[in-house]
DNA sequence: AACTATTTATAAGA
DNA sequence: TTCTTATAAATAGTT
């Protein structure tokens, strides 16, 4: 057929190194990040295995995958994972009752530590700003951390929501493999 | 051509279920345990991602990819990953890595320990069975989020000395009004 | 482990 | 973001 019949040039192979355009960059580590889970996935159905997949997208956004794995590696990030035991028996009743009160308390704490985190964070900055007397015998703080932190309170928020939600509804529905990705948190 | 000249029938479709035959599914776990690594490394080169993979093979032995490492991933995510940039001080950068030996030697991968924690995880379980009168830090069979949140309570309680411990050099103690030191963490 | 014949993933484009 | 198309890449079944 003739060449110019064809509506697209299709696939091209590509070379294996960073992507200049941060637009592409976006779209290809989003339907990589699908291919990479469906095959996580499909290993763990057909073989048996458990796997945990954890990727920081460049702007630090975290994005995981976990297969029923029980709880290993599994969606600590974003604790869609539900337990499918049944809860039928009145002492398992009591027993969830009691979770949910502990639950409570760390979502108390939680937020406070979060709260914390986050004053901190600035002070980090405001350190990073001015260290330029910093002397050999200190260490030596950089944007890095400041990153850190934020992945961990990005971390730590995406937990809370889902703790907040098992409070809100009181129970623990079963479900499965949810979508793997999630509307992640603020950016500073 | 004939079909009959054909030297294999090539690669089939398959249901996405557990292969029964022992030895199919472990040259499939082997096959697509290097696709999904190559997928990884991809992604972390294409698009800047740092990726972290762990698979339990179903015999519980794990076998894990990271870029930049799986160390420097699951450090990064408890926050003690360490900042290669702009040292000004041949002596600072000893200090930091003294500093970072330390805490890692304090800390192991995230993931690996997810790996023992398997373990100890069924002996809860069975555990939790026969005594069930503990209470809901004891990890009561179904879960997670508990485990979910000590994770990350001792992650922070890490980020928290690292950062107590510069701003403390830093004697910018500051009248800190805000939170004094998260303690807790653990009930009794 | 290597080899095909196909299926699957995905780069480009819309 | 989601869909389509053409093609590159992965892999099931075989040797």
């Amino acid at each position: 057929m003739a060449e110019s019949s064809k509506i697209t040039k299709g696939k091209q192979a590509i070379e294996i190194k960073k992507i200049e355009s941060e637009n592409d960059r976006m779209v290809t580590f989003s339907k990589r990040k699908s291919g990479i889970f469906k095959k996580a996935s499909e290993i763990a159905t057909l073989t048996g295995a458990e796997v945990g997949v954890v990727i920081f997208s460049e702007s630090g956004k975290p994005h995981s995958f976990g297969n029923p794995s029980i709880e290993a590696v599994s969606n600590r990030f974003q604790g869609v994972n539900p337990p499918p035991y049944d809860i039928t028996s009145h002492f398992a009743k009591a027993q969830r009752q009691k979770r949910i009160a502990g639950l409570n308390q760390k979502q108390n704490s939680l937020l406070h530590q979060i709260a914390a985190e986050k004053d901190r964070e600035k002070r980090i900055k405001v350190v990073a700003k001015e260290k330029k007397t910093q002397g050999w015998w200190e260490a030596p703080i950089d944007d890095k951390n400041v990153k850190q932190l934020r992945q961990m309170e990005a971390t730590l928020e995406e937990i809370r929501k889902t703790v907040q939600s098992k409070l809100d509804q009181k129970k623990l529905a079963r479900g499965g493999a949810s979508s793997a990705s999630l509307p992640p948190v603020n950016p500073p």
